[in-house]
DNA sequence: GCCGTTTTCGGCCCGACTGTTTTCAGTCG
């Protein structure tokens, strides 16, 4: 199951949505919004915390952890029951559709009768919104567009979402008796940014065990095959899981065939067929004779085909089996290499937790420096002043060197206006150790002007750092149109990093316009945009991207020691 | 509903954009 915390965070924001949709107090349904993002960020699991510990919270009074309480006794919460009665739950999915927000839902479910998605593209389709007060031909097609992009990402979950239920089952099945390896597969052991079914491997010598326990868990919903060698199901949340249990001495073979894309794989078994092998999920065989000659480790199967082991990440047949051959397969960026995060936030914007929280949750990672980049004021709603950012580095400037050693760089991300003007003049701007720049309102400019905002961007001195350079949202909003091999060339020239974005709804860069910016000379750094101690993790899925892209650690800023990294915030040539 | 006091109510992230409207509601960040 996913964590307490976040299956409460989702509750909170359900009830919020549903006050919203129904009409009720917005800052009722506000407050219950930052209930729920605070509980989701908070690091302690609240499932084990009484009921004065969860008002700690912040955000948190009586009302909520009374709610929170009950959820956690009987798993439903009777005032969130009552509010759902009143509405269909298909009228919280439309507000899902960007452009589409509480009052227009309600509006269509009360003088419309529509109730999903489904309907509401007919009602479109019949011209029947345009009647409405409020709504005209534009807000159809808004409409229309939004639905068809969440339909483009289809079944799809987000990489993270796709990992949290990965790692339960794996957890669950590792503690069975006989189990000898187990862990999961396919696209998720690939990190792709989205997932559209998780495939988990078993090594055992009896599988019946491992395939009772899949069906049989809470998490599973309906149960699609049920054999001795595969298991699918179908979970609660709508994800296909596939169980395949192998032999021990399999293990590698198997692993290997259901690592690799489908065009990885056959590159593969190619290789195997010229060599006279056949390459299966059993082994590795002689054609004649049948003799098997690898299948315990991937090592030894990728041996045998005369080839280096590839990292997960990079079996797509983007040219590594060329580059293996060639013995240049690329080192790529790993976890370990990650000295310290260059963006993140605290409470003092939109951040969840205090800089002391924020700053040793990173000492605990292990960092060797750590940057606070804070909203700058052109972010109206974050209210930041010139007074409250100072007063913050000198905050920043006690702390530094006091958890392990851990440097930290006080910086800032400033908002990249339509021009590629920032907030603060040059002077103030060199107060900074690191500025992080970012696009956050008018993606639809046009494609020649969000270059040139861009280019422009890169070409302040003060900017170090272009933050989710794309600002695409999986599944809600594509990435800018832009000119991005310009972008990604002015980088290169300008000694401006481009950032890997490690927060599961962003991803940005994705790891194709990664390749790109790596083939223009471009340098890196994979940061987490922490809004909460808790969101500091998620920098395995931006390492993920980062190997995607064939980066190595000498392409990423952020595994280099302080001094080199330094150098290149100065603006020393490429460090 | 939460928070912080000005201790028990009043303020709560605030401005811009879009598409509708004919002066503004809804959505977004």
């Amino acid at each position: 199951m996913a964590r307490p915390n976040e299956e409460v965070e989702a509750l909170l924001q359900e009830y919020a949505d549903l006050i919203a949709i129904t009409g009720g107090d917005a800052f009722k349904a506000r407050a219950y919004e930052k209930a729920a993002r605070a509980i989701g960020g908070y690091p302690a699991d609240v499932s084990r915390l009484d009921p004065a510990a969860l008002r700690e919270i912040p955000n948190v009074g009586r009302s909520i952890a009374e709610k929170v309480v009950e959820y956690l006794r009987t798993g439903t919460v009777t005032a969130v029951e009552e509010r759902r009665a009143t509405i269909p739950a298909g009228v919280r999915q439309l507000i899902t559709i960007p452009t589409l927000g509480p009052k227009k839902a309600m509006t269509l479910y009360e003088d419309l009768h529509i109730s999903s998605v489904e309907e509401l593209t007919d009602a479109i389709k019949a011209e029947k919104l345009r009647d409405l007060k409020g709504f005209g031909e534009k807000t159809e097609e808004n409409i229309l567009r939004g639905i068809a992009l969440m339909q483009r990402a289809g079944e799809r979950i987000l990489l993270s979402a796709a990992m949290d239920q990965a790692e339960d089952i794996v957890g669950e099945l590792s503690g069975i008796a006989g189990c000898d390896r187990c862990a999961h597969a396919g696209s998720l052991r690939r990190m792709r940014e989205t997932i559209g079914d998780i495939d988990i491997l078993v090594a055992a010598a009896r599988s019946a065990p491992f395939m009772a326990a899949l069906t049989g868990l809470p998490s599973t919903a309906e149960v699609l095959a049920h054999g001795e060698k595969k298991t699918s199901v179908r979970t609660v949340k709508g994800l296909q899981v596939d169980l395949r249990v192998v032999r021990p001495d399999a293990w590698g073979a198997a692993l290997q065939y259901f690592t690799g894309s489908k065009a990885h794989n056959i590159r593969t078994r190619t290789i195997a067929v010229h060599a006279g092998l056949k390459l299966s999920e059993y082994g590795l065989f002689e054609t004649e004779g049948g003799r098997r000659v690898a299948s315990r480790s991937e090592e030894e199967v990728y041996a045998r085909l005369g080839l280096p082991w590839i990292a997960p990440t990079l079996r797509e047949d983007r040219g590594e089996i060329e580059a293996a051959l060639r013995g240049e397969l690329p080192e790529v960026v790993t976890e370990d290499d990650i000295k310290g995060d260059l963006h993140t936030h605290t409470d003092l914007t939109d951040g969840l937790a205090p800089l002391e929280e924020m700053v040793a949750a990173a000492a605990e990672r292990g960092y060797a420096y750590y940057a606070v980049t804070d909203h700058a004021p052109n972010m109206y709603m974050q209210r930041m002043t010139d007074e409250k950012i100072l007063a913050q580095r000198e905050r920043v400037r006690s702390l530094d060197g006091v958890h392990h050693g851990m440097r930290l760089l006080h910086g800032t991300e400033l908002n990249i206006d339509p021009d590629g003007e920032v907030d603060w003049p040059d002077e103030f701007l060199r107060g900074f150790d690191l500025c992080v720049a970012s696009v956050h309102s008018h993606f639809g400019i046009g494609r020649a002007a969000m270059t040139r905002r861009l280019v422009r961007a890169c070409e302040n001195p003060r900017v170090h750092l272009i933050g989710h350079p794309t600002t695409r949202l999986l599944g809600k909003r594509p990435g800018i149109d832009a000119d991005l091999d310009e972008v990604f060339a002015a980088c290169a020239r300008t000694g401006t990093a481009l950032e890997i974005n490690s927060q599961p709804d962003r991803l940005d860069l994705g790891d194709e316009d990664i390749l790109r910016a790596k083939g223009h000379g471009a340098k890196f750094a994979v940061d987490t945009d922490a809004h909460s101690v808790v969101h500091l993790a998620h920098l395995r899925y931006g390492v993920g991207m980062a190997q995607r892209g064939w980066l190595t650690p000498d392409d990423v800023i952020n595994t280099w020691p302080l001094r080199r990294l330094r150098r290149f915030l100065r603006g020393d040539g490429a460090a």
